[in-house]
DNA sequence: ATAAATCCTACCAAATTAATAGAATTTAAT
DNA sequence: ATTAAATTCTATTAATTTGGTAGGATTTAT
């Protein structure tokens, strides 16, 4: 499962990529419409913008927009920083390794090598689904439902 | 990532597989084996004699025994059991399903696909991995270091 | 000036996690 | 019968995480 904060993030940043390179969204906007309380919202834009996912432009009309291609966003990116690992276990993290304190030589884990499997195949799938992959979604539906 | 509870609970059904069928492992046995702390890897057994996985034998000379063949228990059994939704969402579960309170129409959310590919593959590389396969393994890694 | 926006830090309640404690109960062996 | 070994059951607890809220400081456009 992933945090609420995580799914917010999410569904903000498809927000701002639905207007890619079409100017400022405020916070206030992006709350409103994705159903996201708006003072958690601010820490959460706060902490894509250390990431350099977004910037902001402050005072009035001011906002938040994306700063990298929606296609160069992926829900794995997204899930680590406010999830953290996507390996079961710290030992069998890429971007998190820490050594398990119950597993006295890791060469002889025998949990390994199915762990390592279902992280590749979770990443993997978790680095398919791109904020253009979700906006391709949302056009879909919406042209759909006008029919 | 996954809880230690779901960690020890994996340790110690792959180490109750690994004498299936040749009678009863005690609770202090598996804990020092395993490396689990024991009053905690009780509440373990406990839970995994609810879901009949495991059953008892009290009194000296009991303990545990495995009442599954070890290929008909796999990784996202124990998950389920003890971390809870394979999915991202619990809209997107199948065992645990329930509406998202942020979501006013599930047929118009456009995270929906990606969050079920996602399950659909982790899903797929969890239940992939059977007692058997850990256990085959372990018998591989101890026979390398024999050579 | 003022209104609108981000920025920053602190705080907080509830839930979860990772245990520990202790006693009750059952059983096998002496 | 006694005792030792084992599970069973229930409660407690400290630390961490989660999901927020609060309030003011700062910046900027009008």
């Amino acid at each position: 499962m992933m945090s609420k904060k995580c799914k917010y993030a999410l569904k903000a940043l498809v927000r701002l990529a639905a207007d890619y390179q079409k100017g400022y969204l405020s916070t206030g906007l992006i709350a409103q419409e994705e159903a996201i309380p708006k003072k958690f919202l601010e820490q959460i834009l706060l902490e894509l913008k250390q990431v350099k996912f977004v910037n902001s432009q402050k005072g009035a009309g001011g906002g938040y927009y994306l700063l990298k291609h929606p296609k160069e966003i992926t829900f794995a990116d997204i899930y680590r920083i406010f999830d953290g690992p996507i390996a079961l276990t710290p030992c069998t993290s890429l971007n998190f390794y820490e050594p398990c304190n119950d597993c006295p030589n890791e060469a002889v884990c025998y949990l390994r090598k199915q762990l390592i499997d279902i992280r590749d195949k979770t990443r993997k799938s978790m680095m398919g689904a791109s904020l253009q992959s979700f906006l391709d979604n949302k056009s879909a539906i919406s042209k759909n439902l006008k029919k």
